[in-house]
RNA sequence: GCGGGCGUGGCGAAAUUGGCAGACGCGUAAGAUUUAGGAUCUUAUGUUUAUACGUGCAGGUUCAAGUCCUGUCGCCCGUACCA
C-alpha cells in the first residue's frame, strides 16, 4: 500500500467523529477509565510540539484502555482566563473574548489534525458563563465556610502586570508571567485559607500514586516542620515575646532574640525604645528591599539592636537583647527567633558581626571557629545536662516549657494562604458586595453567573486596580441583604481557579443544576491517571487539591483525593537544545510536521525520542525513522500469506505483544515502539506472516499511528474500527524459544555462546558448555575452581 | 545550603532480581538500483592490529558490577535566611 498519510487521516478523522468513536459513556456496564491531561492556556501563538508530546502519552494509554474494553473518558478543554490574552487586548483592543474564541478555534484544529482521541461533546471552557457560575458557586461555598478571608499586607506586587501575585507566583522574587522584578506593596487581599488543609494535604499523598518526585515536591511545598512555640517575657513588661523554634533544647544556649522589621512590638512599645531613630531608618531601608535583594544580598547580616527593651531567658533567667534583622520574616512562624549562635549558622554569623555571646550547650564542634549543628551531649543546659540523643533533649523540654506554662509543642507550615485576587479583567468576577451597613455580602446563589461586563478599555488603573473598577455599572449595585446602596468587588479570580476543579466538570459539562451530576461524579471519579508538566506539580496540584477536599466537606463530590495517579513528561527542547521559545525563534509547530510527515509520524516520533519523562531536543532527521518504520508496515500487506510465517516469528509476536502491553503501563512508549520495529525487522526477515499476525500487528501500533492502522485494517478486511477493536493478548508459554544462546565464561569474561534447550539443567548446561569447541581447548591443563550456572543466562567457569 | 534526578558510542538512547553493555533509531561508510539528484534495498559500524580495553573519576564487595557499597568530580530540575 502506498502510504498515502495526505488522504488516509483526514478520512479517518471523519469517520470517528462521525461514529462518535471517542465518546464516553455515562451509563455503562464497562468498567470506567478516567485519563486527564492538562487542559492547554490558548495562547496566540498556537501549539508546540511539547503539547503533542504532553497528550500523546495518555491518548495512547485511553486508545488501549478502550480497546481493552474500558469505558473511557479522555477529554481536552481550555484554560482560558489570563493575562497574555489580556494584555493583547490592551495592545491591540480586541475583545478577550473574541481572542480568546479566536485561539480556541486554532488550537482545535491543531488538536484534531493530530487525531487524538479526545472525546469532542465535552470540551470546557473556564471563560464561559455557564463554567465560571460555577466558580464562583465554590468560591461562595468557601465563603460561607469561613474559608475566605481579606486582610492588609505586604504582598508581591508586579508593577509591569500591575497585579498582585501569590507567593507562588512571584518565585526568585519575579513575576512568573512578564519576568520582571516583584516589589512589596501593602494592599488588601483576599485570600483562600489553604493552610486549613495542610495537614490533610500532607496525609493524602499516602492514598494516592504519585511518582516519587511529584510526591516529594509536595511534601516541600507544604513544608511542614514539628518544633515549639516558647514566650520569651519581656523585662518590665507584662508581655512576652512568642517565638516558634524547631530545637527547644538549645534554649539555654539563647544569647538573644532576633525579630522581623514588620514586628508589631516595635510599635507597640515605641516609646520605651532609646533608638527609635536608628530603628527606623533600619525599618525603612528594608521596606524598600525588594523580596529578590532580602534573599539575595542575604549572607551578609544586618540589623539594629532595640535599646531600651530586653527580654528574659525562660530557662536560663538571663536578662538578653532584641535585635530587628530582615533575616527574620514576618511571614514565616511568629516573625520572632530564639538566637542561638553557638549551633544555628545564621545566628552565629549574627552574633560575631554584633558581638554577642555564644554559648556552647552541644558538645561535639569548635564553637569559636563555626556554629555547631551536629549532635553530641548537652552542656550548660541545667537538667539537660548528659543527654545526648537530640529526641529526647527535645522531649524533656517540651514536658518542662508546658510544665511551667512557657511554651508547647506546636507545627509549622511553609505554605502561605492563598492570594486570591487580581486587578484584572479577564478573570471570574469575586462574587461580593461591599454594603456600608452589612460588611461583605456574598451575591446570593441564584444570581450566579456574576458575569463580566462588557468593556472596551482594558488597561487597569494607575493605582493597579481592576479596569472593572471605572465601569459604574457594575460597581454601583444594592445590598442583597439589606437592599441598601452598595459597590460590587471590582478584583477577579487568579488563573488558577478555574484549574482547580475543571476535571469534575468533564463528567458532566452540560449541567445547569450543579457543578457535576453526583451519580455521574460517583462513576467517574476519581481521575485514574493525571499527566502534566512538573512545573504544574506543586501550584496546580495543590490548589485542585485543596479545591477538592472542600468539594469532598460539603458533600459535593464522592472521594476525598481527585487523582489517584499523577505522571509527568518531559519538555522538548528545541532542535539547539534550549527551552523552545518565541523569542529563541526555535518553536517547532506541529501543523508544520504533519504537513510533511503526517500526524502518524508525529505522534510516534514524540514518543519515540527518549525516555517521555526526560526532555529531548528535536531533531528532524531522527523523525525520518519513524516515517520510514510506518512506510514499512504500510508494505506489509503484501507479505500477509495464509502459511506465512514461522514458528519463531509467532514467538516474536507473542514476546512483542507483551512487551508493548506492559511498557505503556509505565509510559516506555520509546521501547514498546522500539520492540514492534525489531518485529517488523523480523518480519521483513522472514519474509511472510499470516493474516492473524498482520492483524495483532496493527492493532498493536493502532494507539500510536491509528490513521495508518485503520487503512491497514479495513484493508485486510478487518470488523469496525481498529481502534475499538481487541488489544491482542499473549500467551506467557508462547514468549519463549525452545532453545536459548546461553553465555559461557571463563573467570567471567566471555568466551562463548552455546545454543542449549529451554531450562537446560544446570550439570547439563555446564557439560555443553565445556565441551564447546571454543571452551574446550581453554581448559586444557587448568583446574575448575568453581561452576556457576544460571538457567537460560549464563555459564561461568572459574578456573586456575 | 537543602530536596529530587542524572552522568553509557559521532548523536537520541536501551539494558527484570547483579548475569553476553550499546537493543531500536539517527548519522556515517561501501555496494545495488537510478540519466542525475533524492528515495529505496543490502552489508558494516564502541575503541583497538590479533590480544586487550571500555558505562564521569578513584577505591571496594562478588565467580560476575552500568546496576550494590565508600569516597570524589560534573550537570540538570525544584526550593531557598523556614528559625
Amino acid at each position: 500500500m502506498k502510504y498515502d498519510f495526505r488522504t488516509i487521516e483526514p478520512k479517518w478523522q471523519e469517520r470517528w467523529e462521525r461514529a462518535g468513536a471517542f465518546r464516553a459513556e455515562d451509563h455503562s456496564s464497562k468498567p470506567k477509565y478516567y485519563t486527564l491531561v492538562e487542559f492547554p492556556y490558548p495562547s496566540g501563538a498556537g501549539m508546540h510540539v511539547g503539547h503533542i508530546k504532553a497528550y500523546s502519552g495518555l491518548e495512547v494509554v485511553s486508545r488501549k484502555r478502550r480497546m481493552q474494553g474500558y469505558n473511557v473518558l479522555f477529554p481536552i478543554g481550555f484554560d482560558a482566563f489570563g493575562l497574555p490574552t489580556e494584555n493583547y487586548a490592551i495592545k491591540t483592543g480586541i475583545h478577550p473574548r473574541e481572542v480568546t474564541d479566536r485561539n480556541i478555534k486554532k488550537f482545535t484544529s491543531q488538536l484534531r489534525r493530530v487525531g487524538f482521541s479526545f472525546d469532542w461533546s465535552r470540551v470546557v471552557d473556564t471563560t464561559q458563563e455557564d463554567y465560571y457560575r460555577w466558580t464562583q458557586w465554590i468560591f461562595l461555598k468557601m465563603f460561607e465556610k469561613g474559608l475566605v478571608f481579606r486582610d492588609t499586607a505586604l504582598v508581591n506586587y508586579c508593577p509591569s502586570c500591575k497585579v498582585v501575585l501569590s507567593n507562588e507566583d512571584s518565585q526568585g522574587g519575579h513575576c512568573d508571567i512578564c519576568k520582571s522584578e516583584i516589589v512589596q506593596k501593602s494592599k488588601t487581599v483576599w485570600y483562600l485559607r489553604i493552610t486549613a488543609y495542610a495537614d490533610r494535604l500532607l496525609q493524602g499523598l499516602d492514598e494516592v500514586d504519585y511518582l516519587p518526585n511529584i510526591r516529594q515536591q509536595q511534601v516541600n511545598w507544604i513544608g511542614k516542620s514539628t518544633g515549639a512555640y516558647v514566650n520569651f517575657p519581656l523585662r518590665g513588661c507584662d508581655e512576652s515575646l512568642r517565638i516558634y523554634t524547631t530545637r527547644c533544647d538549645t534554649l539555654f544556649g539563647v544569647t538573644f532574640m532576633v525579630i522581623a522589621p514588620e514586628h508589631p512590638i516595635l510599635d507597640k512599645y515605641r516609646d520605651r525604645i532609646v533608638n527609635t531613630a536608628d530603628m527606623d531608618a533600619y525599618r525603612e531601608e528594608c521596606a524598600k528591599k525588594t523580596e529578590f535583594e532580602r534573599t539575595q544580598l542575604a549572607k551578609q547580616k544586618t540589623g539594629v539592636r532595640i535599646e531600651g527593651l530586653t527580654a528574659v531567658n525562660p530557662v536560663s533567667g538571663k536578662e538578653i537583647p532584641i535585635y530587628i534583622s530582615d533575616y527574620v520574616m514576618m511571614g514565616y512562624g511568629t516573625g520572632a527567633i530564639m538566637a542561638v549562635p553557638a549551633h544555628d549558622e545564621r545566628d552565629y554569623a549574627f552574633a560575631k558581626k554584633f558581638g554577642i555571646d555564644i554559648l556552647e550547650v552541644i558538645k561535639g564542634g569548635d564553637i569559636s571557629k563555626e556554629a555547631y549543628t551536629g549532635d553530641g551531649e548537652m552542656v550548660n543546659s541545667g537538667f539537660l545536662n548528659g543527654l545526648t540523643n537530640k529526641k529526647d533533649s527535645i522531649a524533656r523540654m517540651l514536658a518542662y516549657l508546658e510544665e511551667k506554662g512557657i511554651g508547647e509543642a506546636g507545627v509549622q507550615y511553609k505554605m502561605k494562604d492563598w492570594a486570591f485576587n487580581r486587578q484584572r479583567y479577564w478573570g471570574e468576577p469575586i462574587p461580593i458586595v461591599h454594603c456600608p451597613h452589612c460588611g461583605m455580602v456574598p451575591v446570593p446563589y441564584e444570581e450566579l453567573p456574576l458575569r463580566l461586563p462588557q468593556i472596551s478599555n482594558f488597561e487597569p488603573g494607575e493605582g493597579g486596580e481592576s479596569p472593572l473598577a471605572k465601569i459604574e455599572s457594575f460597581v454601583h449595585c444594592k445590598c442583597p441583604r439589606c437592599g441598601g446602596d452598595a459597590r460590587r468587588e471590582t478584583d477577579t479570580m487568579p488563573q488558577w481557579a478555574g484549574s482547580s476543579w475543571y476535571y469534575l466538570r468533564y463528567v458532566d459539562p452540560h449541567n445547569t443544576a450543579c457543578l457535576a451530576d453526583p451519580e455521574k461524579l460517583k462513576y467517574w471519579m476519581p481521575v485514574d491517571w493525571y499527566n502534566g508538566g512538573m512545573e504544574h506539580v506543586t501550584r496546580h496540584m495543590i490548589y485542585s487539591r485543596f479545591w477538592h477536599k472542600f468539594l469532598y466537606d460539603i458533600g459535593a463530590v464522592p472521594c476525598a483525593e481527585p487523582y489517584a495517579k499523577r505522571t509527568a513528561q518531559g519538555l522538548i527542547l528545541g532542535p539547539d537544545g534550549e527551552k523552545m521559545s518565541k523569542s529563541k525563534g526555535n518553536v517547532v509547530d506541529p501543523n508544520d510536521v504533519v504537513d510533511e510527515y503526517g500526524a502518524d509520524v508525529l505522534r510516534t516520533y514524540v514518543l519515540f525520542m527518549g525516555d517521555y519523562a526526560s526532555a529531548a531536543p528535536w531533531n528532524e532527521s531522527s523523525m525520518k525513522g519513524c516515517k520510514r518504520f510506518l512506510e514499512r508496515v504500510a508494505d506489509l500487506w503484501e507479505l500477509v500469506r495464509p502459511d506465512g510465517g514461522s514458528p519463531k516469528l509467532e514467538t516474536a509476536f507473542h514476546k512483542t505483544v507483551k512487551k508493548v502491553s506492559l511498557d505503556i503501563e509505565e509510559l516506555k512508549f520509546n521501547t514498546a515502539i522500539a520492540a514492534m520495529m525489531t518485529l517488523l525487522n523480523e518480519i521483513c526477515e522472514v519474509g511472510s506472516l499470516t493474516p492473524e499476525q498482520f492483524s495483532v500487528l496493527v492493532r498493536l501500533l493502532c494507539p500510536f499511528a491509528p490513521h495508518l492502522c485503520e487503512e491497514l485494517w479495513e484493508t485486510a478486511g478487518g470488523e469496525g474500527l481498529c481502534s475499538l477493536a481487541p488489544w491482542p493478548e499473549w500467551d506467557e508459554s508462547k514468549t519463549v524459544d525452545s532453545t536459548v544462546e546461553v553465555a559461557v565464561q571463563i573467570n567471567g569474561k566471555l568466551r562463548a555462546t552455546v545454543e542449549l534447550p529451554l531450562n537446560c539443567a544446570r550439570e547439563e548446561a555446564i557439560a555443553l558448555a565445556k565441551a564447546d569447541a571454543r571452551i574446550a581447548p581453554q581448559l586444557q591443563g587448568k583446574t575448575i575452581v568453581k561452576e556457576i550456572s544460571v538457567p537460560n543466562k549464563i555459564v561461568n567457569l572459574v578456573v586456575r
